[in-house]
RNA sequence: GGCCCCGUAGCGCAGUUGGUUAGCGCGCCGCCCUGUCACGGCGGAGGUCGCGGGUUCGAGUCCCGUCGGGGUCGCCA
């Protein structure tokens, strides 16, 4: 090694000691005679001290900023009235006897210093200059963090002998939801592989092939539009167990996740608190209810059964209260309007109780006197508090209202930052109506009027064995979610391995047996011998080291992310290809027209 | 794809109702300084105001378009 020390870790008593030090000139002040040097290297920071003389020895007179310089010195207390109490090292300095510039530095095109705050295109374009800067908040502690995290997770798993397996990243597009990203095949030209949007088909593979135990830290790539929590590529921690049932995986999740908190010095209690599907979506308007804060939805629906307001003669009526809300001006409920229009809504109605009890708002004179008596009583309102009101078509309302809840959660300050709540939600719905999937601009599966809400290959719940086809829209599946302070962390379900059920999931979903068998034939072959039973989950490993870093995006948590479009601005790729890139790769290739080849490309 | 916000020196930002030579802090360059710790002092360099067009006697400022970035809805295990 070049050094004998770590500058982070001198103390009082390595106090004589002789050291040898080596990293990056953070800071230099330089007096003339003499100059203090704050050498940074991965531990920390320590200061050096150096006399002009050791200065011109070293040829280091213009040393400046992120110089790379290896120091020899003696550890020693600083001088009486001298120490630094902010600094860990602050007790000690290192008098330097010779200084060594192993690397000089060009003018930085911004400043290494963590309380210079810098924009994030100018951080990315230099992540390597962005990672080296310090603090807890810094992207580098992140990465830090991220391998505590990975290396927690595979200690669990391990000590339960689970087998890690890597899969293949060419592979064939995989019936999920998104776009694949496609990769020419040049031996086959014409033919493309995709990128998998995730290690689930390989997964069940692994389970039929006898692991029974099986995990992998998966890179996972979908070509959609990007957001705060979502990048082209990102990584799941993806397990499948054979012989389980649906509490054997919750309670194994619940033991990652504790292995991971308590990295943060957090405890977690479990088990988590549980809740169906529809009770989420019943009470916040959710799948991924943020518990961290009350203000339920009220059902209005029976309330209004027999109101005179056209409005609210609605399949649905719900309500939710804003505490205090009564005072808001007139602007402020016009802008909530806005906020509903921007959701897809029409609007936001609301009422208005004052503080003598009374109802305001445009709302309040369309209601009947038995309504207007009984109305704060029922949603739950006290004087001075706003009610919001969605109605129509149930689903929608819900979603409204329930992302109304959380915009007053975050306004009204009912949010504590520092709470942890998790919580399981099951018994997810098999399937929705494909005009609900389609209306939405979704790509359905098949041809039927409905498509699978999780995918094609969960398990009906015992109780829907018999009746998920005659009844799809009533079936629940054992899928389960695992949510975060209103963020879904993790998700899985237990998988249908037998035959004759997959092939009545299919049926439901208007897949045909050639369309099955082409889609993804290598699984159902595989399948035909002995499948055991088998279940996992996936969890979002971007956004979970977020949440336990406290960053507010996943780009913070990746070494080398994308910025919008899927551009990166440190490789400036995607790049052009060459003609001979081209002509080679056998992007232009046509395919050779097989006679019962499917126009639809999707790949689902 | 829709909507909202941003784009001025290397970085972070200010720039009034459209008005004369576009500022501030940090950084950078030079000189000085023996106890500083985001040291200090003196001096200096650095700008196609994202790009294109328009309105105007005059545009960083107003209008249209476009590109880039961020957020959000759509979409997305």
């Amino acid at each position: 090694m070049l050094r004998t020390h770590e500058a982070g870790t001198l103390r009082a008593d390595h106090s004589g000691q002789t050291v040898t030090l080596t990293g990056w000139v953070a800071r230099r002040r330089d007096h003339g005679g003499v100059a203090f040097l704050d050498l940074r290297d991965a531990s920390g920071v320590a200061q050096v001290v150096v006399r002009d003389e050791v200065l011109t020895e070293g040829d280091a007179h213009d040393l400046r900023n992120e110089y790379v310089v290896k120091v020899v010195g003696e550890v020693r207390n600083r001088p009486e009235g001298n120490a630094n109490p902010d600094l860990p090292t602050g007790e000690i300095e290192v008098i330097a006897s010779t200084i060594e510039v192993l690397n000089e530095s060009a003018p930085l095109p911004f400043q290494i210093d963590e309380r210079v705050t810098v924009g994030e295109e100018a951080r990315l374009k230099h992540r390597y200059l962005d990672l080296r800067r310090p603090g807890s908040g810094s992207a580098g502690h992140a990465l830090r963090l991220r391998s505590k995290v990975n290396a927690a997770a595979r200690g669990v798993l391990a000590e339960r002998d689970f087998v890690e397996i890597e899969t293949p990243t060419l592979t064939r597009s995989t019936p999920e939801g998104a776009r694949d990203f496609l990769v020419p095949a040049r031996l086959a030209p014409g033919s493309w592989y995709a990128l998998p949007q995730s290690p689930q088909l390989f997964k069940q593979l692994l389970m039929v092939a006898g692991m029974e135990r099986y995990y992998q830290i998966a890179r996972c790539y979908r070509d959609e539009d990007f957001r705060a929590d979502r990048q082209p590529e990102f990584t799941q921690l993806d397990i499948e167990m054979s012989f389980v049932e649906q509490d054997d995986v919750l309670e194994l999740g619940e033991a990652v996740v504790t292995a991971l908190w308590k990295l943060i010095d957090v405890d977690l209690k479990t088990p988590f608190e549980r809740m169906t599907y529809h009770e989420a979506m019943r009470r916040f308007g959710t799948d991924k209810p943020d518990l961290r804060f009350g203000l339920e939805l009220v059902e209005c629906t029976e309330f209004f059964k027999d109101t005179t307001f056209r409005v609210f003669q609605q399949e649905y009526v719900g309500a939710v209260v804003m505490p205090g809300g009564a005072s808001q001006p007139r602007k402020q409920l016009d802008a909530w309007q806005e906020w509903a229009k921007q959701r897809g809504a029409r609007g936001l109605a609301y009422v208005l109780v004052q503080e003598d009890g009374t109802l305001g708002g445009p709302v309040a004179k369309n209601l009947t006197d038995t309504e207007r008596d009984g109305l704060a009583a029922h949603v739950g309102a006290q004087p001075g508090d706003c009610v919001f009101f969605a109605a129509g078509a149930t689903k929608a309302s819900r979603a409204l209202l329930g992302a109304a809840r959380l915009e007053i959660g975050k306004r009204c300050d009912l949010i504590d930052e520092d709470a942890w709540s998790f919580l399981w939600v099951l018994d997810a719905p098999m399937f929705e109506p494909t005009a609900e999937a389609t209306a939405s601009g979704d790509v359905a599966l098949g041809y039927s009027a409905w498509t699978a809400v999780h995918h094609a290959f969960t398990s009906p719940k015992k109780e829907f064995e018999d009746t998920f086809d005659s009844d799809p829209g009533a079936a629940l599946a054992y899928a389960y979610d695992m949510v975060c302070n209103g963020n879904e962390i993790g998700g899985g379900s237990i998988r249908i391995h037998r035959r004759d059920i997959q092939e009545r999931v299919f049926e439901v979903m208007g897949l045909g047996e050639a369309e099955a068998q082409e889609k993804f034939g290598f699984l159902l072959d595989a399948f035909k011998f002995g499948a055991p039973p088998h279940g996992g989950i996936a969890f979002g490993w971007d956004r979970i080291v977020m949440l336990l870093g406290g960053y507010d995006s996943i780009r913070d948590v990746i070494a080398f992310p994308k910025s919008g479009g899927g551009y990166d601005p440190l490789t400036d790729a995607p790049a052009p290809i060459t003609p001979e890139q081209r002509k080679e790769a056998g992007v232009d290739a046509k395919p050779e027209q097989k006679p019962d080849a499917n126009p639809d490309g999707q790949g689902a």
